[in-house]
DNA sequence: ATGTCGCATTCCATGCGA
């Protein structure tokens, strides 16, 4: 079972990129964030006419996430829980048939959290301890379980290809970084460095500057798997290849394959 | 090279978020 994430920066006008990539890819369950659109304005039929059931929860302008999924989902949560005055799209969750068994999958888009010394940072740290919270709830049902999204967090130097430059900056100071280690300490692995342990493997490119044909890229999307899913995990990889399409985003996905019987 | 993109409104220009 092939499971991905992918910001792609509006929905709207990554479609020929999406369609493309999933028949190019075969993914079974796919995590999007960065829809910029509400649900209404999602391309829905499109994307179910390439065999997958859609689950949105859109937001106007800004943020979004949806799951993509070759089968419709038993459960739906939409939203992190912990605040309920957070009106902001980042987080989708649902829980589907694998094999003889479920696998539980979240869409996430962290928040940004730039700059530092403004308060999205705390609005980023808080959402992070949320999310902590709220995987640790779920490690208890002992399920296959993929925290997969935008993390907007370098976990270490070896994750950007300048780490000196970023610093100061909201995805990569020590506080951040700390914090996502906490999600890992609960027993999560994440998917790509557990497989490979090379440096220059990114998921992100600016479009200034001619990032991406310098590889001057940042690795900020993960897949955080549970022990039920780590024990499954057979590889994963990062697709550059659709950064270097026409009219990109500036991520590109991130795909874990699972046995899961 | 201080080099881009997408969205919205202030609507062919600008501000915001990334």
């Amino acid at each position: 079972m092939l499971i991905a994430t992918w910001n792609v920066n509006s929905i709207r006008q990554r479609l020929p990129h999406l369609l493309r990539w999933l028949d190019e890819a075969k993914p079974d369950i796919v995590c999007l964030q960065e829809l910029k659109c509400l649900d209404d304005a999602f391309p829905r039929l499109e994307v179910e006419a390439a065999g997958y059931h859609v689950e949105t929860l859109g937001q106007k302008t800004f943020n979004g996430v949806a799951l993509l999924s070759r089968s419709s989902p038993e459960e739906v949560r939409r939203g992190l829980p912990g605040d309920e005055t957070d009106t902001q799209a980042r987080y989708l969750e649902g829980m589907f048939p694998a094999g003889r068994g479920v696998v539980r999958v979240a869409s996430i888009y962290l928040p940004n959290g730039n700059p530092v010394a403004s308060d999205k940072y705390p609005y980023k740290l808080a959402f992070m301890e949320r999310l902590r919270r709220h995987a640790k709830a779920l490690l208890r049902l002992e399920e296959p379980l993929v925290l997969a999204g935008d993390y907007n967090v370098i976990p270490e130097p070896i994750d950007a290809s300048d780490p000196a430059a970023w610093v100061t900056d909201a995805l990569f100071v020590p506080q951040t970084r700390a914090a996502f280690r906490g999600l890992l300490a609960l027993g999560l692995t994440e998917a790509f460095r557990a497989c490979d342990p090379a440096p220059g493997r990114y998921s992100f490119w600016d479009y200034q500057a001619g990032a991406f044909q310098k590889n001057n890229g940042i690795r900020i999307d993960h897949l955080l798997l549970s022990p039920q899913a780590a024990d499954a995990l057979v590889g994963c990889r990062i697709d550059k290849q659709t950064r270097g399409w026409d009219k990109p985003s500036d991520h590109v996905p991130v795909v874990a394959e699972l046995a899961l019987g």
